[in-house]
DNA sequence: ATCACTTGTGGGAGCGCTCCCACAGTACCT
DNA sequence: AGGTACTGTGGGAGCGCTCCCACAAGTGAT
């Protein structure tokens, strides 16, 4: 065995051993010292990071996540497809609200489309592998085998938007109940009496709760709930536009819609606006997710805005404890937890 | 705790040394095969292929990339306050790119936001860890010290954007030279004679490129250029507003607006109204890049098209040939690349 | 003095791969 | 016959960490 040891060049990134050895210390004191573990001395620990310091020492994940057994990473799963449902800067902004929350550890975030099937195999082969400390899952739909393949590998995981009343996975979600209460209440005290809703996608869980909102509110101002008022959509603005359609045909004497999201409104608004219909002295209109949209419409779009930048730290929040509480040691909390943020209503010129 | 026994080890998930007893073969031989070594005979290939079906084997990432010092990530670095600056859909659609364009290999796409001065030092670190293969780098401004990091570092990298006309790293772009060209000579085959300019960023490339295609469409035109119709903004809404306030005062004659982007152009129409002009009976509109704002604004707005998803899946595609190359083996073909992707201009009723 | 802790520390034994050397077997030259 | 050149294969060494056991030294109670 003579002529290996060319493989390692020299000029290389120090190592944990060579850091011990500037150091005058063992590996482990070093190790201790990077962990922040409690029990080194005041003395040594200083050593130690004036070594670090002066060796520019950078732990090597790949190294530390063989020999621990876990990642430092968490992934945000993205089901592509259905990502065009949601508005435009949905996307973005819970990206900045995740980046937010992950900036203060040393977590690192992976982005996995699972848009098409083959996409899809490889996150089951990701997931297998563990190459991911945890999941967050975003807009998934009632019918998907992810979260309980999830469940089922025993990977933490936080879903936005909880599939149903009983969701079993810890979730973060905006109150899609009392947003759509505040579209209507907003309506209401406006004055006007016969409030239409276009619905979303009604697989959506968010978009039932948004109708919940919607009937509860008309009960309590004291109103009759009128199903021929309520039409679904699908979030587009085709869904939006035959929607509309349906709905002016069946009760031409509409004074006001809600709609289950601003690209669904604009739908709506170009029906209206071809039916002669002023907005908002004839009907008025009100949207959700108070997206770029409805500040360019015209009128400009009354809107629910959803808090999706402090979701995206939520749930990272959220899931970044549930991987600490599966670490050795750590007392597992195992509370269901279900978060809900309140929205708020942007008021502008359509209502 | 009679059931909780499970310590990894046993049930735990395959490894290579398992596969190769499984195989009746040699840790190395179920290494070639995994790695798609052509020195495997088809009999032993085919017997360590159903030992990996069977078993369910997936490689461990850690061990393989401690072990080969590649990580098969890249990373792609988003220097958040400027992608404010974008359009809304920008950033999905770049990302949707670039996940096309990984979904066919093992890569995985590590997301860096690298907005606040913290993120950027855990940035340095990272790249100085050699914790991705490579860089995909958005929107970099032209003093930005990170290119020249990536390069000292030699650690593979593709901008979108090049920072100057001889960028010294591989580039992806779209041609805004000739998108500008193509919204000017539409707005001159229009009848326009007195053709403004609201530019983007000057201290950004791609906006210099615009303005030089601005001037050129004109002169070919025949048209002289007025530095008076010239007016720097800075792609934000008040910036277009702004910049048309000035243009009215100093040309009140003018008929027609470049915008050097949709929000710009929304801003300049906001004061168009104001001002009494309509568009485009007495001024035409033309924004740039096509955005959600463009298809909804009053009247729906002509803007030029990026092909942002195709630059996305362009830098990956350059990216990964430029991480291969850097492997063991490999002529290093070192030929600068810089990609330039063609514009649309999309018609609408503002001109 | 003994024992039983506690605190701090060093370093062996892996983690699961890839790399590369050694070498058997075969083929085709001289 | 020997030489040379492949092809295919096995397995040792080592990547840079963490984990954990061993152990020295200190502290206090008996």
């Amino acid at each position: 065995m003579a002529s290996h040891g060319v493989r390692g060049r020299s000029g290389g990134r120090p190592t944990l051993e060579e850091v011990a050895a500037r150091a005058g210390v063992g590996r482990g004191t070093v190790s201790r010292v990077i962990n922040g573990s409690p029990r080194v001395s005041e003395a040594t620990r200083a050593a130690v990071e004036a070594a670090v310091a002066e060796l520019g020492y950078v732990p090597n994940t790949a190294a530390r996540a063989l020999a621990a057994n876990r990642t430092d990473a968490i992934a945000l799963v993205v089901p592509e497809p259905e990502t065009r449902f949601f508005t435009e800067p949905y996307f973005s902004d819970m990206l900045r609200g995740v980046g937010a929350a992950l900036s203060d550890t040393e977590m690192q975030l992976l982005l996995i489309f699972a848009g098409s099937d083959r996409e899809r195999q490889r996150l089951a082969q990701y997931l297998a592998a563990h190459r991911v400390d945890g999941v967050l899952l975003v807009s998934v739909h009632a019918d998907d085998p992810l979260p309980d393949m999830l469940s089922q590998l025993e990977i933490p995981a936080v879903i936005s938007g909880p599939r149903s009343a009983d969701e079993t996975l810890t979730s973060v979600d905006s109150d899609n109940y009392g947003g759509a209460r505040q579209a209507v209440e907003h309506l209401v005290s406006r004055g006007r009496r016969t409030i239409a809703h276009i619905t979303g996608r009604l697989d959506v869980y968010g978009a039932q709760r948004r109708v919940d909102g919607y009937r509860e509110a008309l009960r309590e101002a004291g109103h009759q709930v009128d199903e021929l008022l309520i039409e679904p959509g699908d979030f587009s603005e085709g869904g939006g536009r035959r929607a509309m359609e349906a709905l002016l045909e069946r009760r031409p004497d509409l004074d006001a819609v809600f709609a289950a999201s601003d690209v669904t409104a604009a739908g709506a608004r170009q029906v209206l606006r071809e039916a002669g219909r002023r907005i908002p002295d004839d009907v008025a209109l009100v949207g959700y997710d108070d997206s770029a949209i409805a500040r360019h419409m015209e009128p400009p779009l009354t809107s629910v805005r959803q808090p999706i930048e402090e979701m995206g730290r939520a749930m990272t929040d959220l899931l970044l404890r549930e991987v600490a509480d599966r670490r050795p040691s750590a007392t597992r909390e195992l509370e269901r937890r279900q978060m809900v943020l309140a929205t708020e209503l942007v008021e502008r010129a359509s209502s």
